[in-house]
DNA sequence: AATATAGTGTGTGAAAATTACACCATTAAA
DNA sequence: TTTAATGGTGTAATTTTCACACACTATATT
């Protein structure tokens, strides 16, 4: 006996929210839309699930669309599911972040016409967003505030090299206070999972700093696990 | 200008993993299906989400139907969107899972014909599982886990007066170790809220143990937090 | 009444992790 | 050569974690 599924007027979509870290600042990735509802509003980066897609391709296509960034690890984190978060019918959109190293090259520029543009945004002071996209924000933040501290993910913010200033200055960002340089190093260092390079930083007018890279054998091999806790 | 929305035959729907515990074992509630497709399979609850309701309300309402149990405190924790996890069309499934104190006099009976029975199941030895819904309970699982060691769930499982013994081996099952019972019991006792009775347990033909109450006022004020830091 | 049984309840010392804290070194630019 | 800016380093006190064993008590059994 087949069953036929009820059709409703329903439709997925998805909602990205990608953190950078630049200046020292924490920042996510905003769009100016161009399309009606919220039409010159500025929102995070998000469409509608296709029907033979996933919705982990649906966040990597859409993304893809409006911003022009591709091959990110995205991570689902929660879904969003009022009945009048979207004014014109039901939609529930599932929420995915990425945290990517911002990276002056790499030319942010919507695909599609449904953005204007695409740009970072320091977390701190943030606009008002369309849709529920603030609480989406909101929600994000806090999951990555929280898995900083379990899981490896400051090392897809800062570039390959990095010193371990840069390092701590993004937890400061995230966590929102400051750190002792002494413990913070000596804490990262007995990790045993940062490689030290033979490299020291360039064009600065101060003493160069060590350059370091995140190894992340060492890593897996130390916490005996596949370094994706979050499923 | 308005835009329309797309309509396709894509339907939400909400799976829910209830935890319990009981006789030392974690169980999880499972219902045998009587309707296509998997008809005559093991499943875990869940159904679909209809237009004008929230998925979170739409996770209390199946859970009734199709256990009458009621009022629990449901926490979403990841949405599954494979294209073809379902066989009959495009069904995007939100996962919930709640933990819940077993209790005798609780009788579970399906509202709805969808169900033909509901019963508590030990985590160890699950039957295969109709859709992806093995998989499904492995993430809830592993999200437990995790949480039990930064969130007061240990005390959702148990009844709402209890020992300290039993406190240790709801973690033990968890955990699957075993634990010290001397640190176990320092350890939850200098967190400040267990609530020591004046009560006893009684009806054991041994010495019998003291009774605890999980104190939700303290543990709010000491941990500054509302209790929910899941979203 | 004695005894067997089963789980309750308690303390200490060693090791490890966390915290607080201050100064000299190096580089480029002025 | 001086200055401005950041890099890089060690130690002691405190707190937390961990390993570990035995006497007590309530009941059931004889």
């Amino acid at each position: 006996m087949e069953v036929k599924l009820p059709s409703f007027d329903s439709v997925f979509s998805v909602d990205c929210v990608i953190f950078g870290f630049e200046a020292g600042e924490l920042k996510i990735l905003l769009i100016e839309r161009n399309e009606e509802p919220y039409k010159d509003w500025l929102a995070l980066p998000g469409y509608i699930v296709e029907q033979d897609e996933s919705i982990d391709d649906a966040a990597e296509r859409i993304l893809y669309e409006l911003t022009g960034l591709r091959d990110l690890h995205m991570q689902q984190f929660h879904t969003f599911g009022e009945v009048n978060r979207h004014p014109q019918g039901r939609v529930i959109t599932v929420a995915y972040y990425a945290l990517i190293r911002i990276n002056g090259q790499k030319e942010l520029r919507p695909i599609t016409q449904y953005a204007r543009k695409a740009f970072w945004h320091p977390v701190n002071e943030l606009p008002k967003l369309a849709f529920d996209h603030s609480e989406i924000f909101k929600t994000a933040f806090n999951k990555i505030r929280r898995r900083l501290n379990y899981q490896p993910i400051a090392f897809e913010l800062l570039p390959e090299k990095f010193t371990l200033t840069q390092l701590q200055s993004l937890y400061e960002a995230v966590e929102n206070r400051k750190l002792d340089k002494r413990n913070f190093r000596k804490k990262m260092l007995s990790y045993g999972f940062l490689k030290e390079l033979d490299e020291k930083q360039k064009g600065v007018s101060y003493r160069a700093a060590k350059l370091y890279k995140f190894d992340r054998r060492k890593y897996a091999k130390i916490f005996h696990n596949d370094m994706n806790l979050d499923k």
